[in-house]
DNA sequence: ACTGGCTCCTGAGGGC
DNA sequence: TGCCCTCAGGAGCCAG
């Protein structure tokens, strides 16, 4: 699924097509995803799309009726920009019509996306309430993540996957970072030194960064707005490399679980 | 309060 | 070819 830097490419590629436009109509194909989707989404028919802003994996589209859509790719999710004549795909369960003939579709096999229409105070919703910082942002710091590291007793890869520690960092990013800070994955938080931890954050701020220059990962279901993969596949250095060699030292690559989730790292590289 | 496990859903890919 | 099993980029919920 779309970790942050997929949301991300989502957001600039959408938000040109998008910002400033009136919606003429919008067509819910489907409705039952993670939750239903808003019965007062065409409420925002005739109404202007002010901004497309991301937090953590969510994307907020505001409208001028002050309200505001929150959409949520899942696992499988993905947005693009296609005209309205266009003849829908299996699983594009939500078309947003704009003048000119543009229509944003909605597309999730798994349905595990979200599309909600939220009014009032956003901050407090509770599906943003409890987030941790944006990695890209000033407030995360190591001294931040060594708050949340002390005392726990799971593994580390875990933590920097808990959004309410920090958010977007899923189980592809996971792994390279975890690579690129020379840290195991398995590792228990509470064990981790200020320094090493200091270059995990570094690690988390790179890896990310790289990844959004690189337009994102495709796996498989992940596309661009206007159809196109991204390209931070090839340069994975752990992630579903079961087996080849490290591309720093040569060591194949290992495989293991931690919580439920496929872990990738170099047992030569990562102490 | 933590921690680990299960769950939602569909499709792809491997093994036999 | 076809069937069955396992696994997949998220994250909320539950029980111990």
């Amino acid at each position: 699924m779309p970790e942050l830097p997929e949301v991300e490419t989502t957001r600039r590629g959408i938000a040109p097509h998008l910002l400033g436009a009136r919606v003429v109509e919008v067509i819910v194909r489907r409705r039952d995803l993670r939750q239903p989707v808003s019965k007062s989404l065409a409420a925002i028919e005739g109404r202007r799309i002010t901004g497309i802003r991301r937090r953590a994996k969510y994307l907020l589209l505001e409208i001028d009726d002050d309200s505001t859509l929150l959409i949520h790719l899942g696992m499988s999710g993905n947005l693009r920009v296609a005209t309205a004549a266009q003849p829908w795909k299996s699983h594009d369960h939500l078309g947003i019509t704009l003048a000119r003939g543009k229509q944003l579709r909605f597309h999730d096999p798994r349905r595990f996306g979200l599309v909600l229409r939220l009014t009032g105070d956003l901050p407090a919703h509770p599906l943003l309430a409890k987030l941790g910082p944006e990695p890209l942002e000033e407030g995360f710091t190591t001294a931040h993540l060594a708050v949340a590291c002390a005392k726990r007793s799971v593994a580390i890869k875990l933590v920097i996957m808990d959004a309410k520690v920090v958010v977007g960092v899923g189980n592809i990013y996971a792994s390279e970072a975890l690579f690129r800070a020379g840290i195991r994955p398995q590792t228990m938080a509470r064990r981790l030194s200020k320094p090493r931890l200091a270059k995990l954050v570094a690690a988390i701020r790179a890896v990310l960064t790289e990844a959004i220059a690189d337009g994102g990962t495709t796996l498989r279901d992940f596309l661009h707005a206007d159809g196109k993969p991204g390209y931070f596949k090839q340069r994975l250095r752990v992630y579903q490399r079961t087996g080849e060699p490290c591309r720093v030292c040569g060591t194949p690559i290992r495989h293991t679980v931690t919580g439920q989730r496929s872990t990738f790292w170099c047992p030569q590289c990562q102490k």
